[in-house]
DNA sequence: TTATCATATAAACAATTTTTTATATGATAA
DNA sequence: TTATCATATAAAAAATTGTTTATATGATAA
């Protein structure tokens, strides 16, 4: 009963729908969410543990970053956060897709991730 | 997206998703539910408010009595209830179930429904 | 090394939610 | 009427959750 509460509260709370919404397209830093929503790196970490915490996300490591993707072992899960994407597309939702896009677009353009050193790329 | 959060968030307390798990079966007034769950009514009327808000359940006036059911009328709703209270089962359930038709039973041997002025009933 | 970057964690604070206790309302029964 | 019953609502208190600001950690880059 106690897996089923903290799934639905960590559902419950539109900070982390827009970053599940986010993730939705595939994995991101933590750099690239807090870009994407505008806000500050430790709230976002916050939200982050909570829906990893209720099994909705995973997290996977590389050097200094820490890749975030949508967790798609859990049946009951996915359904849960499919049928959440289908009902988000609002302004707010765009926009954060807007932001991340030209955040990811200055990466590109940054050198750090044209840079030839593999290891220090946060996304390929 | 606030309707998103809503739900979710009404679905993510125990209390709440044991008497969904009571409406299950069907129909209930509050005193029901009050017994059922053994808490203080005000505290059960709060957390049915918190589930009709959310467009989780409605209710029926009857008298001095409200009845609750769970709404159907929305798929999506339906859904999360279902998947819900397909997860829902363990001791705390059997337990108000236990209790909910002990009270059932009280009721009927009282003769408060077995009384003979249909007005004056609660379920029947 | 030392500096910097990405992220986590901790502590203090703010906001929201839940619980409790008391009271109001509206319906029936005496 | 007046009393009683079922339920809601309000106010206060308690508990939980979310936000901010500051700092720690661990990895690379200089």
């Amino acid at each position: 009963m106690e897996e089923l509460t903290t799934v639905f509260k960590a559902l419950s709370d539109e900070t982390r729908l827009r970053i599940i919404k986010l993730l939705e397209q595939g994995e991101l830093c933590v750099c690239d969410i807090t870009a994407a929503l505008d806000m500050v790196q430790p709230k976002v970490s916050f939200h982050l543990s909570t829906l990893k915490e209720a099994g909705l996300i995973k997290d996977r490591k590389q050097g200094k970053w820490i890749h975030y993707s949508l967790n798609e072992k859990d049946l009951f899960r996915r359904m849960l956060i499919l049928s959440a994407c289908e009902r988000m597309q609002d302004g707010t939702i765009s926009g954060d897709r807007k932001r991340l896009n030209s955040f990811l677009g200055d990466k590109e353009q940054s050198g750090k991730v044209v840079d030839l050193k593999p290891k220090s790329r946060c996304c390929g």
